[in-house]
Formats: C-alpha cells, structure tokens, sequence
RNA sequence: GGAGAGAUGGCCGAGCUGGUCGAAGGCGCUCGACUCGAAAUCGAGUAGGCCGUGAUGAGCGGUCUCGUGGGUUCGAAUCCCACUCUCUCCGCCA
C-alpha cells in the first residue's frame, strides 16, 4: 500500500506495460481520505486513553469524577462511528490493491501478447518420423492405457482414467522427478492438502480475482487447489523465518484442480487440458537479493527433468502483456509435441519477488534484526500429465508401441517398451 | 457426532474478584563484563502492524494487537455472545 502511495507512476506504468486500463486516482483519493480518519481517531483514542487512566487513579483515591465519565461516553461513541467509516475505506481500500498485479521485472520484454515472447534457448532436436506419428489420446486408447471415454461417463468433460501401464508411467514420471529434485537439486519434499481455504488463496494471489477458474467446496470457503504452489508457498503464511535457513527450498507433488472457464473448444482432447492434473511443483523462499538468480536456477532444475528424458524443448520469457497476474518475471518451459507441430508449455517458472510475502505475510529476519518480506518463487518440475503425452508422442514405434525413457524404467520394475 | 478442558510474546508459563499489563517469572537468543578460550556467573537488551515526524534509514511520538469477530464499560488479556482451532474421554472410521 504504501509502495503504491509513494509511488503511484511506477505502478502505473507497470499496468499500461501489462495492458491493463486500470488506474489508481480511486486509489490515492481513498488512502488521503482513510489517513485522515485514521489520525483523527488516533487523537480521540489517546484523549480517550489519558482520561481513562485519571479516572482510574481518582477511584483509586476513593473520589468519583462522573462528569468525566459521561465525557469519555459521548467520545467513545464518535469514536465508533469515525472507526465505522475508517474501516469501510480500508476494505475499499484492500479490494482495489488485491486486484492490482505485480510490477514486472526491468528484463521481461515489453509486449501485447503471447506473439512477442521470446526464445530464450532452444534444446535437443525434434525427431524426424519415418512413419506418421499418432497424437497421444490415440496411442493412449489403442494401448488401453487411458480411457477419456469412461472419464466422460464417470465423472464429465476434461477427466480421464490411466490404467495399466498407463498408470504406473504416471505414477513412475511422478516418482522420477520428486527423487531428481529431492537427491540432485536439494528440495525438500512435501505433501500438502489439496484443499485450502480462501486466506491461502488470496496470499498467492489466484483471490479475489480468479475465483471463477477456481473449484469452491459447496457451502464452505474451501477450494481444489489449481496447483501445490497455493498450499506449500502458504505453509509459512504469517511468519517471520530464520534469515539463516534462506532460501527454502520444497518439492511437492499434488493433484490440481482447475475449471479452465474460458477454454471452452481449446485442448479438447488428450491430456492436455483436463480439471484434475498431477504435477511436481518446486517453490523457493530466499532473500530479495537472490531471487533473480534463483529464478534461474529454478529454471535449471525443471529443464533437467525433460533433459533426462530426451525430450526436445525451449524456454521462452513472457512478455509483459502475457504475464501471470502475480509474476515479475516468468520462463516458461515448452516440449516438443508431434501432434501439434509445435512447442506446447509444460512447466512455468516464476519470481513473484515480494508480491506473494506481502500478500501472505512471509517475512524473515535481516542481518539487522527486521523483519523483511521474502521473495517467492516456483515453477512446475513438471506437469505430469504433459510429460506422459510428450513421452507417448516422442517415444512412439511405427507399430504402435512406445519406448520407456532410460530414466524412467527402474521406477517401471525394468519395463523397456509399452505395447 | 456426544461430553469436558483450553487458546497469552521465539518457547514454557503467571495474570483472568476489570484500571500505570504489550503483559511477572523462567528458558532461549543478542551484546557486554569475567576468561588464554569456553563453560559457569553477573549486567543490559530481546514482538509485530498501522499513522505521524524524519530521507521510503535510525530514532522519537501515537494507535492497535493476549485465537478471530462482535458486545458491556469512562476503561477489558481479564466480564458476556458467536465463530475457529487444539487437547482429553466416548462413539465412528481409512
């Protein structure tokens, strides 16, 4: 709040950068107004509080000092009404600066859309096919290892089943990358609640704003989480960590919840874009001073996943306009995939810098004893489901069957080849 | 789900017949003294938000915070109400 007083032209700037039409007069004139309240009541509240002690000193005394008394009534109640109007404009005050997003980093490329992000590095090649490649949700149901057919009967659109070997690939491609992370890149794992409440909600930021793309448990201020980030980023929500124990490093693997409104005819088929996907979420704490660089790292340590696996990939940086509403800057990372010609996301890795700890409350304590907002960050290390079609769609035979990646097979009892 | 107990500072733990209580005491931590060094001992310090002032620093002043929200009162950690969470016992359950 008060970096948007102090400075109302550098958040502007950054909304017109991201494309946003939003402006901040509101904003200024209610902050001028709720200060002024503020003061005002502050000043009866000592008045209030000096007097109160008199009274107490003289009925100590054993004397009485009724006018006083009736004084301090006819105050305490102004006093409730200027603290009625004080916190109306607070609230008005919180709603618009909930709905404000981050200001994007000095180095994220100024731009409309997805069309003007850019390639940051490209790795692996591409296979060349000697026979026409089948898109996945083909090879899937031929195999007999997914089913988007009865996921439809049992449940609706955009759900599906793995079985068989289909199942344990998951379950391998889940397990391979926890133990990447957790041996090679020092995270440490953990399991969250799929479900959260709203304050978690609002502290990364996918509230107040997004409600729409979020599922709400009926009756209670619950929701599905859209991705680990929410539960495992809100796991030190309101607290002041160890400066010493920075940065903090986590893994967690999680199912997501996600409504995709607005997607309506995009993905329809495969694994692409289902409600409920798995994923391996990596999510840092560390000082202001490093987040850049651990973004990078970050990065790194998602890239090694699709590394190990052989599968060809790019890493982009989102342009200002493309941007996530919490994000200062984000590399998102795409694989290759047969059936779409082309480069599709499969994990993005973002520095919220202090947008999230300010939202959250996560703060740590600086060589100097203050207590200072952290700066956050995670990525997916990856999206589960798109690796297994990335798998299916890369590893895939002329006859039909599909070569486990090297990686992957001791997590498969040794299994060399689906189908 | 039924019955009961409780929620206080980094931790433990007083206060709860309402009034100099943001809060005794202990532990922990930081600094200092002692020591060749350490331990022990002694001394000092040790929450956060917001507003004002100041340089968006330090400091100072004010205000709020004793689970959360409301109420009573001149005044609430202390009294009343609602909610949340924790613990114990019973029932149920993976």
């Amino acid at each position: 709040m008060k970096f948007v007083r102090n400075n109302p032209q550098v958040v502007q700037d950054a909304l017109l950068k991201r494309g946003s039409a939003v402006t901040l007069d509101e904003f200024l004139k209610l902050d001028q107004q709720r200060r002024e309240k503020l003061f005002l009541v502050e000043q009866m509240k000592n008045r209030r509080n000096l007097v109160s002690e008199e009274i107490g000193r003289l009925k100590k005394a054993g004397k009485d000092a009724p006018e006083m008394q009736l004084e301090m009534r006819e105050l305490s109640r102004q006093i409730k009404e200027i603290d009625e109007v004080y916190k109306d404009l607070e609230n008005k005050l919180q709603r618009i600066l909930l709905d404000i997003p981050n200001i994007p980093h000095e180095t994220v490329p100024v731009g409309q859309s997805e069309a003007d992000n850019q390639v940051v590095r490209t790795w692996g090649k591409p296979r060349e096919f000697d026979f026409t490649p089948k898109p996945h949700w083909d090879l899937g149901e031929a195999l007999d290892i997914l089913d988007f057919e009865r996921g439809g009967k049992v449940t609706g659109a955009r759900f599906t089943f793995y079985k068989g070997f289909g199942a344990s690939l998951e379950r391998a491609v889940i397990n391979f990358m926890l133990d990447l992370h957790t041996s090679q890149h020092n995270y440490v794992e953990v399991f969250p609640p799929f479900i959260v409440n709203r304050e978690s909600m609002i502290g990364t930021g996918q509230l107040p704003k997004f409600a729409e793309d979020m599922f709400k448990i009926e009756g209670q201020e619950y929701y599905l989480i859209p991705t680990a980030e929410v539960p495992v980023t809100n796991l030190y929500r309101n607290e002041i960590l160890d400066g010493a124990r920075l940065p903090i490093l986590h893994c967690a693997y999680s199912a997501c919840f996600r409504a995709e409104a607005g997607a309506a005819g995009r993905d329809t088929r495969g694994l692409i874009r289902l409600h409920q996907f798995n994923k391996v979420e990596l999510v840092k704490f560390c000082r202001p001073e490093d987040s850049y660089e651990e973004l990078e790292k970050l990065t790194w340590n998602a890239e090694r996943v699709l590394q190990i696996l052989g599968l060809p990939y790019r890493v982009v940086v989102l342009c200002t306009g493309d941007l996530g509403f919490s994000a200062a800057k984000t590399y998102d990372i795409e694989v290759w995939l047969p059936s779409y010609q082309g480069y599709k996301e499969i994990s993005s890795c973002s520095n919220f810098a202090d947008f999230q700890a300010r939202r959250a409350g996560i703060r740590f304590r600086n060589a100097r004893g203050k207590a200072e907002l952290v700066h956050t960050l995670n990525g997916s290390g990856l999206a589960v489901g798109r690796t297994v079609a990335a798998i299916l769609e890369n590893c895939q035979e002329s006859d039909g069957s599909v070569t486990v990646p090297e990686a992957l097979r001791p997590y498969l009892g040794g299994l060399a080849r689906i189908g």
